[in-house]
DNA sequence: TAGATTGTTAATCGATTAACAATC
DNA sequence: TAGATTGTTAATCGATTAACAATC
């Protein structure tokens, strides 16, 4: 039943992590069938839309019934892509590449941190969460020896660009790119931006409205 | 000559920073003059919406010249609310509050931490470079004697909710979210999220697409 | 002046919403 | 069966692109 995923819009793409993250909590306190007018009220939206997005993907509801709940959330957890496990590294281990390294909830999503790299001779050694922090001279032979999925690139901006051609010339195609500066890569190359000061840039652009 | 922002669709807004950002790096690099046509194949946008972008705020460029790269710099600067200072707390002084707190770009922009608060008695007394982390039971009497104007939430999901009404009854009008869920505030207060989880999904995603 | 490039209007495209027949 | 709610088509709305007169 399932449909294909090419064609689904950037904003449809977008609106799946949230609907995925509603039907979580809803499993979680045990509601077993919602309908799109529920879910509408619930996460801001229409229940036209709701409907909308989900057809992209294929028929998941059944009509005078709604959905059901766990059924859905499997299907988008499937859309998602998340049945898989993505081996990572993170390039950079300053603040944030420390700090995600600590994060452990995107463990338990299939996301394992296989290493972390930086120039620091001072962290260069360290182990982070059992996490060993490499030299970034060993960057290709690491990738070379584990299979790496995505990049987390967490280096100064001045370096993202040059860390992430290394990767993506081993073959890396998935970067999570949270430097201020937007990365060049080929088609088959996915690059995903946390922009944090464009994120705060826009909290403070909505608060000075007038 | 600069128009007003009540109208600005979500669209144009989210753009801004991103014009700020390479408008700094044409700056910094000396380049004076930058017409649209320029900048849509630095950024990979069209001419046509750049220059409707600009034209929601007012007529920057000149005709048959182009855009002054440091004017127009200067102007969406003024537009992002940029020319003020922000106080701003962080709530939970985990990875992810620390990794904030230790991150000094922000500080150049005018976002100043005051504080960090917590839960944890071994992280209350603590500082992060300079920055005090305060028992969460202070929050009130913290904010009602500085002037906060944004808090950061970096807590468990769990407690962003809680968190975010007690700040929000103390009267501070922005939030930057980092936990996992949507937080319900009312209409004067702008929510900012960054939904870590919700942007690798959407990495996950695009990497699986068939 | 001639060439270049804006600001702005009109045309197009795509996304959201509304409506409703199908059907559980 | 009657009521509810989907899946899907049609209508609307808004955002992007194209075009061009204005003008530096």
């Amino acid at each position: 039943m399932a449909k294909d995923k090419s064609y689904v819009s950037e904003a449809v793409m977008r609106r799946m992590p949230k609907y995925y993250r509603y039907l979580t909590d809803l499993e979680k306190s045990g509601i077993e069938r919602v309908s799109s007018k529920e879910l509408s009220h619930r996460m801001g939206l229409t229940a036209s839309q709701i409907r909308q997005d989900f057809n992209c993907f294929g028929g998941f509801g059944q009509q005078g019934y709604g959905y059901n709940v766990s059924d859905l959330r499997h299907e988008i957890h499937k859309i998602l892509g998340l049945t898989r496990v993505y081996n990572m590294i993170i390039l950079g281990a300053g603040n944030v590449g420390q700090a995600l390294a600590n994060y452990t909830n995107f463990e338990k999503d299939g996301f394992i941190i296989k290493g972390l790299f930086d120039i620091n001779p001072r962290l260069i050694g360290m182990s982070i969460r059992g996490i060993p922090v490499y030299d970034i001279d060993e960057l290709e032979s690491f990738i070379s020896k584990n299979e790496i999925h995505i990049a987390v690139i967490c280096t100064p901006k001045e370096k993202a660009q040059e860390v992430a051609d290394r990767v993506i010339r081993c073959g890396v195609k998935g970067i999570w790119n949270f430097a201020a500066m937007d990365i060049n890569a080929p088609r088959d190359t996915i690059v995903e931006n946390v922009h944090l000061s464009d994120s705060l840039y826009t909290l403070s652009f909505r608060m000075s409205d007038d």
